[in-house]
DNA sequence: CTGAAAGCGCTTACAG
DNA sequence: CTGAAAGCGCTTACAG
């Protein structure tokens, strides 16, 4: 094992001085033509590579972003939710385009928040990605803001946290998909998902639902709501005590692997998806389209959300203005709300 | 934006050296209790930590882990194999648990390896995560090796390639599933997926797999193998191959993805799943589970794996020695076989 | 266009 | 147990 080359190493063998070097490898236009290729040629016969250790140091930033995953306690770890794999896929290619490296981190909410301070410490800025409120963490955010530390969260746009925020309309999508289980024919309803200030996202995809109950005239005294982490088995148990109450038309699923969950349940007793409750879910998780029975869902353009999410962390790095910005969902309609047409 | 706390604020306002607060922060046992827990409250306190680069410089190392994620140059965005997803779930914990920190990169067999040396460089060990064989990278790896960069990487043990793998056994897999077809009575076979070189943990399958044709006095003239890389379209289209020159009893897949195209292909023939044709998968993916026939298939322990990956890479670091190892795989009995009785 | 020098914020011999 | 000092490998004013 040789020890690794130094821009003092490539310096000596192309005859001129170390600070030469460390422009030539910059592409600083001060840099003689010539001089600059010889020194890259060198650098690249050597595997050369800059010590970002030393260059962060020396320039007082990381070139590097932290994405901090904050899962749902209860979530066991093979269960991580598919929606967020799939930000992180589109994070990890954006962050790869801009430069920059990606520090990836689970935040436990048992935990207190030393990662967050040693991520932001190794990093120009924090992506936060989390299902449900960041309640809890909102003193630290406060904190995290006040030491002028950039961040950006995924999530609803909410005056009372800290922060900036970038997410995909919740109201807009429970809309949407309520609405087309009423088109279609639906009349009672049944809703699984946290809807309080705990779960700012799944309130708001209620809140939309209730919306097209009021508007269309529905009764909404009759509509149940259960609460539901998103998990398969808490859609399971939610759906299980609906039924054992009384059977809606539809039951409208703050997330697709709730919707997982209450299929299964409504199978258990004996009825069928979409013929005798019809069942939507929210993400269009990979699952829901190869599930027994398709899922009829909401889909967040992910791709879409990490550029957004590190196009706009960026910015916050250079000091540009940046505001918080909501993408619209999208409907897709497959088997399991019934009655397509 | 106040400008960030160093190590000499705390001195002074501790009344102490630089190189006191240094220690007690690293908690050396050189430094009073006393002083120590003072110092420490101070730095609590003032929020601060450690700069890391600067830390980093001096240790000469960074106390950072890298995950290079080699992916199908095929498969898009949204459809990173879930498999890999599952791993760096658990290879991000594992590492956390470790106090290191995870860079995650994703190398596009397109690009050239800059992104490895570049990881290499601010990271002390590589763990190196794909599918298919690291062939093309042979050349790279053995250059990290010289380098004396640390790396491990998920797969078969081969003797051809640089560098100590960890992996599940695939052949033993391949065996498994396929010995539980021919168990439960089902006589021809087709077998998806690549099988040469170039994807060394879908050959070591398919050779599980011939093993037990072979063994079991069967044809092995009539068996039917068609490439597939691991993705649902692959499997759609071999599968729609195979059924047009004849009905096997059952198809085993190399991915569960591949299954999944495979069992969309026979549906759309007009045969049923396992009625007509048997379909087994492999990985044990979630979609498997919840799939409209739920996936008899392979489930490789990815927990587990994610800690050894990460436990040997930490000994590779303290020059510990480290030997190849192979999980083993288990069989995941659904019902997309058949009958299972 | 190029070089000598300072300094980023730490850790760790070295000396006491 | 504590402090003064060197140095990790860079980048970037500063001077020419």
């Amino acid at each position: 094992m040789k020890s690794k080359a130094t821009s003092f190493d490539i310096a000596h063998m192309a005859g001129v001085s170390q600070s030469t070097v460390s422009r030539a490898l910059s592409n600083s236009p001060l840099v003689n033509q010539e001089t600059r290729d010889r020194i890259k040629q060198i650098a690249k016969d050597l595997n050369y590579k800059v010590d970002k250790n030393a260059s962060n140091l020396r320039k007082q930033h990381s070139q590097t972003l932290a994405l901090l995953l904050f899962e749902d306690p209860t979530s066991d770890d093979s269960l991580i939710n598919p929606f967020f794999i799939s930000m992180l896929g589109s994070i990890t290619k954006a962050t790869a385009a801009a430069g920059y490296d990606l520090l990836v981190s689970f935040q436990n909410l048992k935990d207190d928040w030393h990662a967050v301070y040693e991520d932001s410490n190794k990093a120009d800025g924090l992506i936060l990605l989390g299902y449900g409120s960041y309640t809890d963490y909102e003193y630290k955010l406060s904190q995290l803001e006040e030491q002028g530390t950039r961040f950006l969260r995924w999530g609803a746009p909410d005056e009372k946290h800290p922060g900036i925020s970038i997410g995909c309309d919740n109201f807009l999508g429970g809309v949407l998909v309520t609405q087309h289980l009423v088109d279609i024919g639906h009349k009672s309803f049944a809703f699984i998902g946290d809807a309080d200030e705990s779960a700012p996202e799944f309130k708001a995809r209620f809140d939309g639902f209730m919306s097209v109950i009021a508007e269309s005239k529905l009764n909404a005294d009759s509509v149940v709501q259960k609460d539901a982490i998103s998990t398969e088995s808490d859609g399971y148990n939610a759906a299980i005590e609906i039924l054992n109450t009384g059977k809606p038309d539809a039951i409208v699923c703050a997330s697709d692997l709730i919707a997982m969950g209450a299929i299964r349940a409504i199978r258990s007793l004996g009825f069928k998806v979409p013929r005798d409750v019809a069942v939507v879910g929210y993400d269009n998780i990979q699952i829901s389209e190869f599930a027994s029975t398709p899922l009829t869902t909401v889909h967040q353009n992910t791709q879409l959300a990490g550029e957004l999410l590190v196009a706009n962390l960026l910015k916050l790095i250079n000091n540009e203005i940046v505001t918080d910005y909501l993408m619209p969902p999208e409907l897709i309609i497959r088997q399991s709300c019934g009655r397509t047409t």
